[in-house]
DNA sequence: ATTGTGATTAAACAAGTGTTTAATACAGTT
DNA sequence: AACTGTATTAAACACTTGTTTAATCACAAT
């Protein structure tokens, strides 16, 4: 008889050995590719053992998902700002947080590659990552640019900026392999390290985030020709 | 006797017709959860002819996303420019053919959610999509912002420029069902036509564009607080 | 020792997979 | 009419898929 799927941590190891077996194999192959022959070979186990422990294979690529999203975060902890730090320093703090944690520049930790596939081919598991992770993360990102731009801008206004910022960074996770392709493998390398990234980014945004300072220029943009 | 593959032009409408359903199956569900039994299914033919005119499932793929490209390429004209064009409005052009060619807001094409796959998870194909393609276009895009900066940036810091404008615009492709969950539907729908995203990307990277104008920009970047 | 319960196993199951085969149908040419 | 090369077909092939079954094991409580 099955144990309860949820919060079963009475310390059987077999169950956390299928999980982690299973996160990096999902992670690459994704959900459909991925065999339960193949994980329970790796974990050695037997392949009734997943049907025994999960119910079967959606709930326990569910499970691994849910374990990426909580590695993940505890992996690479939130930076500790107190009243002093300045929105600007928030902003590039925020861009280092997601590409850390979201893009992970040269490495792709197998829970990066599977939150990635969440978010480009959602399962009903996207909802709860979303939910539980996403909105706040995103809404974080929205008061460091209210702080920034100074105003209230429309709703919609103010998603788009934050959607530009985190669209910057997660080019790098989802067209890596192409972009690898793209330019010379040396300069990927060299000149595509997290941190060099992050000030990019950082710089690149600050100068889109002024455009939206003033009132007249959400009618009217400053002309790139204007040198004022 | 199979038929050559490639240049196979003798109006064989059996073929077209796999190729012309073989695409939106494969778009919706990757190739591997794709099944030539469906596939021939929906073309009205027998299960054979895949490898009667394709030699196997995966050249049939390979087939399907090359015509996806050309499709795009044809359904979506590049803007034609003269001498008069300024670069702002080129920028403005480019990224708006980013935006109707590659991401499609609204509505998703099948050959755009092909090769979206190709870019995320690239095969053998990626390649001959770089070099034939993706390679021209961004060269396109790396003119128009040496025209804009108006000085000769060192190239890692150019294509860093390119990927953050690229970047922009493919988050609403490689996102969009997240941001579906993320923000009210119908906000989605009002203010995220094509061309009101166009302008907020233009404008934001305008202004991501002008902290690289100035040479000192590069060293001490201009605070955003500083309204000079 | 016996019983009961959860864990593990080998084997089987039914459905689905891409591909191949050999037969047939259908033109057009001699 | 016979021949020829292509196109199409139903059937079979060999293999993999997720899941289930029933037997066995380990080990505590009675």
């Amino acid at each position: 008889m099955p144990p309860t799927n949820l919060n079963s941590n009475s310390g059987d190891s077999t169950r956390e050995r299928i999980l982690l077996e299973a996160g990096p194999i999902f992670a690459e192959k994704g959900f459909r590719a991925t065999t339960v022959r193949e994980i329970c070979e790796q974990a050695h186990v037997n392949v009734a053992s997943i049907n025994y422990y999960f119910g079967d294979k959606r709930q326990l690529y569910h499970q691994t998902v849910v374990l990426a999203r909580e590695m993940r975060v505890e992996q690479v902890p939130e930076p500790n700002w107190d009243n002093t730090t300045n929105p600007e320093q928030k902003l590039l703090d925020f861009i280092t947080l997601i590409l850390r944690r979201l893009v992970a520049m040269q490495t792709e930790p197998w829970q990066v590659r599977l939150l990635m596939r969440e978010i480009f081919e959602p399962t009903e598991t996207c909802k709860h990552l979303v939910e539980e992770y996403f909105r706040p993360f995103f809404d974080t990102l929205c008061g460091i640019v209210d702080d920034l731009v100074g105003q209230r801008l429309p709703e919609p206004t103010r998603n788009k900026i934050g959607f530009s910022i985190i669209g910057q960074c997660l080019y790098y996770r989802f067209s890596a392999e192409m972009t690898r392709l793209l330019i010379e493998q040396q300069d990927y390398v060299d000149q595509y390290d997290l941190d060099n990234l992050a000030q990019h980014i950082h710089l690149f945004s600050i100068g889109g985030l002024k455009q939206y300072q003033t009132l007249e220029n959400l009618r009217a943009p400053k002309s790139i020709a204007t040198k004022q």
